[in-house]
DNA sequence: TTGACTCCGTTCCATTTCAAGACTTAGCTG
DNA sequence: CAGCTAAGTCTTGAAATGGAACGGAGTCAA
């Protein structure tokens, strides 16, 4: 299979694995979240081959998930922002995030601390169900295909 | 940088990477969710190159994720099952699906459906603050180094 | 006005990874 | 014995990546 089918899929996973799922572009998303928004800081601070990100911002804007935005004229300099569609990816960042706090952090603590602004504390986030609010485990999770769809 | 590369760095999201940052991996992880356990079947599901599947499954396996069990001798026939960090991955595929079908549905709605039979509706995720309770907006929240670690 | 510098790419080439399908092994089954 | 199944290996050509050099449009400082 190659990237172009997984588009085609009839599952959202794949469709989204087709927009982010390769290393890089979530790399990329990361600097992005931390408010890294030009090219050659995106190609410092990854080590990414320059050619490679170029492609890779040209997928995320394509996508509409970044926005290339001139900030200045003369030379024309642009930038690269995260969309509403972007920011929407945050629940997947932040679960990945977690997972690897939980598995990989070193014995002192996880490499970064998340402050929710609006309560004022540190946070991790947690995945709650739409409908009743409470902590959703896996096993009480049941799937069925959408016939309507 | 390397994948091996990843694993080293002081982010959590670059670690969970080094494990499940690729394209085929998280569609293997989708399968093990939807109950699929065999190499076969995992296989024809996904179409994935059989060598490509080995070197997942057994990466999988090494990390933790998926436990490789003898379900039968004579002849030996093995499963794999999703262990509890395994099961801990969760809340990132469904970010990501969630988004996939808030992004990229049909008209008609989602591919799947899913039910919550705690409450017994169906339902979506909802990323929270672990202090709060409330929904979480990337723009309220700030990010700074852990000292400590 | 010259030379150094910045930003954002392109181009080139060697290395790595992947896709696809044939082949292998161990043990059934008829 | 011939054929079948599960779970891999092997081979080969195609695609993606890493690394480093190059380009071009404009700024800046001497």
């Amino acid at each position: 299979m190659r990237w172009n089918e997984l588009r085609s899929e009839k599952c959202s996973l794949a469709r989204t694995l087709s927009v982010i799922g390769d290393r890089w572009t979530l790399l990329v998303l990361r600097e992005a979240f931390l408010r890294v928004r030009r090219f050659e800081d995106f190609q410092k601070n990854l080590g990414i081959a320059r050619r490679v990100l170029t492609e890779r911002l040209a997928h995320l804007v394509e996508e509409g998930v970044l926005e290339k935005h001139a900030y200045q004229e003369r030379p024309v300099r642009h930038e690269y922002r995260l969309t509403q569609k972007g920011l929407d990816l945050y629940p997947a960042l932040m679960a990945m995030v977690n997972w690897g706090d939980r598995h990989y952090a070193d014995p002192a603590g996880p490499p970064v601390v998340h402050t929710h602004t609006s309560c004022g504390h540190d946070f991790h986030t947690v995945t709650t169900c739409s409908e009743c609010g409470e902590v959703v485990d896996p096993r009480a999770v049941r799937v069925r295909p959408n016939i309507a769809s």
